[in-house]
DNA sequence: CTAGGGTTAG
């Protein structure tokens, strides 16, 4: 770095306003080829030498530095609190900086905020979208705005929807956001999506539907809100709906197509909907467009796509593009790993995991990792492996277990038929055991045979979930199969009384372009003798 | 120099 410095400081060989110009042009130059504080260091060294009036000028640069390419805000700060009175170009380079890292994000409130009590710099009205970015504090979107109001920013529609987003974002915020978007005189399309996100937020998708259906005008982030929104609530075929009605949209009566076509933002999330749904055939299709339109593969879409193969069945093309992806994020280990665990590859899903750790602490698993391990153990009746994860989990990486790791324990000892060890760990988790806990314990006595502990787990189920008549019957075919057949009757007495049905299990799958639905003890499909035929011989060969 | 949209688990 020493000698690039000695050979790139042609300001030196000129004088006076022409050397002040080519700082100018040089500075940022230079900054692009380094890469390290201490090259950092070597060119502020120079320029705090040089003692010229455009100090504030170069502070920024580096300040900009710091944050975007070093990723250093200590190291920015000090360069900021090295001047006498920074000026508002410094204090949102800082709190741009501040605000994009979300560990720092509270620095960034905490520096506006003293802008503010110093009463200098005065505020312009593009400090307040980088301060409400930060979202440290859920009061902080009234106090901004207060002063919003206060400066006279108060009718920018930028500051305006800066504002509201943040609201939206607070809990229980989007009333207030709801109030601000109404007395907004002038509302632009990021205003709409703007509110649109703050509902699908809360899932409020009615709310965000409607407001949808109102917008004067759309375009492709207004839509993505919407599918995202489905998406993230559940609603997966709906989002499917709205896609195709979104390309329709974009399709003019001569085929051709323009205005709000599907980008990768959206393929993401209809790739994710195709994946809950098990729509294969648009899966691929929208595979096709994403490499038709050289839409590129970020970790998202290649993710998405790993994520719609496995959960399709297609896992040997979800393995391909999960192997061709050079760059892979946590999501993409978990996606596989997931995929993997869902089929029933315990083996693979393993050995992706194993791959996973020789990344070290490059790749460290969490909490959804640990979901697919456990559920590729109990797949594989792997009892011990499983308590091996669980206890790697919280010992090891210090994960906090989710109740949805405590279901999938639960499982894997109760189909393992021990049950002493699944009660110890229902006894000593943290969070209360919900009806999945002990419904995985009820799955486990039925295969077992045992009465005593399901009488106990089912009547757990029916404090947890009165309306749900299904854990009666399952006690009721337990006794059953016992051939306790006063009990039976006993049991379907009281689930009659209380007029609890049991809601069927449904799965459905498509193949060939057709879908085909099955619920639980389900004969009507046409085909349905062949269907078990196959089902036995499967269970024969198990 | 300013505002809105994305993947995994349940």
């Amino acid at each position: 770095m020493a000698r690039m410095l000695h050979y790139q400081r042609p300001w030196q060989q000129t004088r006076g306003a022409s050397s002040m110009a080519n700082l100018h042009e040089h500075v940022p130059r230079l900054l692009e080829r380094c890469s390290h504080l201490n090259q950092l260091k070597q060119i502020q060294a120079l320029l705090f030498g040089l003692a010229h009036a455009d100090t504030q000028f170069f502070a920024f640069k580096l300040v900009r530095f710091c944050a975007l390419k070093l990723s250093d805000l200590d190291y920015g700060r000090r360069i900021f609190d090295h001047l006498r009175s920074p000026n508002i170009y410094l204090y949102t380079a800082m709190i741009t900086a501040y605000a994009s890292h979300p560990e720092h994000s509270s620095s960034a409130f905490l520096l506006y905020r003293d802008m503010v009590r110093r009463a200098r710099p005065r505020p312009n009205h593009f400090i307040y979208p980088h301060v409400l970015k930060s979202r440290s504090e859920p009061l902080e979107a009234d106090i901004v705005h207060g002063h919003v109001l206060k400066s006279g920013f108060g009718q920018y529609p930028v500051v305006q929807t800066a504002l509201l987003d943040s609201y939206s974002r607070s809990s229980s915020g989007v009333d207030s956001a709801r109030l601000l978007f109404d007395e907004m005189h002038e509302r632009t399309v990021v205003s709409w999506t703007a509110m649109i996100s703050g509902y699908v937020r809360f899932g409020l998708m009615g709310d965000a539907m409607s407001l949808f259906e109102k917008m004067p005008e759309r375009d492709v982030p207004s839509w993505n809100a919407l599918i995202a929104g489905c998406t993230q609530n559940g609603f997966f075929s709906q989002a499917l709906s709205i896609l195709r009605s979104m390309i329709s949209a974009s399709t003019s009566e001569d085929g051709k197509t323009r205005g709000n076509r599907p980008n990768a933002v959206t393929v993401a999330c209809a790739l994710s909907a195709c994946g809950h749904t098990g729509t294969l055939q648009l899966g691929k299709e929208i595979h096709c467009y994403i490499l038709r339109n050289g839409l590129a593969l970020d970790f998202y879409i290649s993710n998405a796509l790993i994520d719609m193969y496995g959960k399709c069945g297609s896992l040997i093309e979800a393995r391909g593009i999960f192997d061709r992806t050079v760059k892979r994020n946590l999501t993409s280990w978990n996606s596989m790993i997931n995929c993997l665990a869902l089929h029933g590859q315990t083996r693979q899903a393993i050995s992706v995991f194993e791959e996973m750790m020789t990344f070290g602490v490059d790749m460290l698993p969490d909490e959804v990792t640990f979901i697919g391990l456990l559920n590729a153990c109990t797949h594989g009746g792997h009892v011990e492996r499983g308590q091996a994860y669980f206890e790697a989990m919280t010992q090891d990486y210090g994960i906090q277990p989710w109740i949805e790791h405590y279901g999938c324990l639960i499982d894997l000892l109760g189909r393992a038929g021990k049950f002493e060890e699944a009660l110890q760990v229902i006894g000593a988790m943290k969070i209360q055991p919900d009806e999945v806990i002990w419904g995985s314990l009820l799955n486990g006595c039925r295969v077992h045979g045992d009465i005593d502990l399901a009488e106990l787990a089912v009547s757990k189920l029916i404090e947890l979930d009165p309306d749900n008549g299904g854990y009666g019957a399952m006690l009721a075919n337990l006794y059953g199969e016992q051939g306790k057949w006063e009990e039976v009757r006993r049991v379907r007495k009281t689930l009659k009384e209380r007029d609890a049905y049991k809601t069927p299990g449904c799965s459905w799958v498509e193949i060939n372009n057709q879908l085909h639905q099955f619920y639980s003890v389900d004969l009507t499909h046409p085909r349905t003798d062949e269907i078990y035929t196959v089902l036995e011989s499967l269970v024969d060969a198990g």
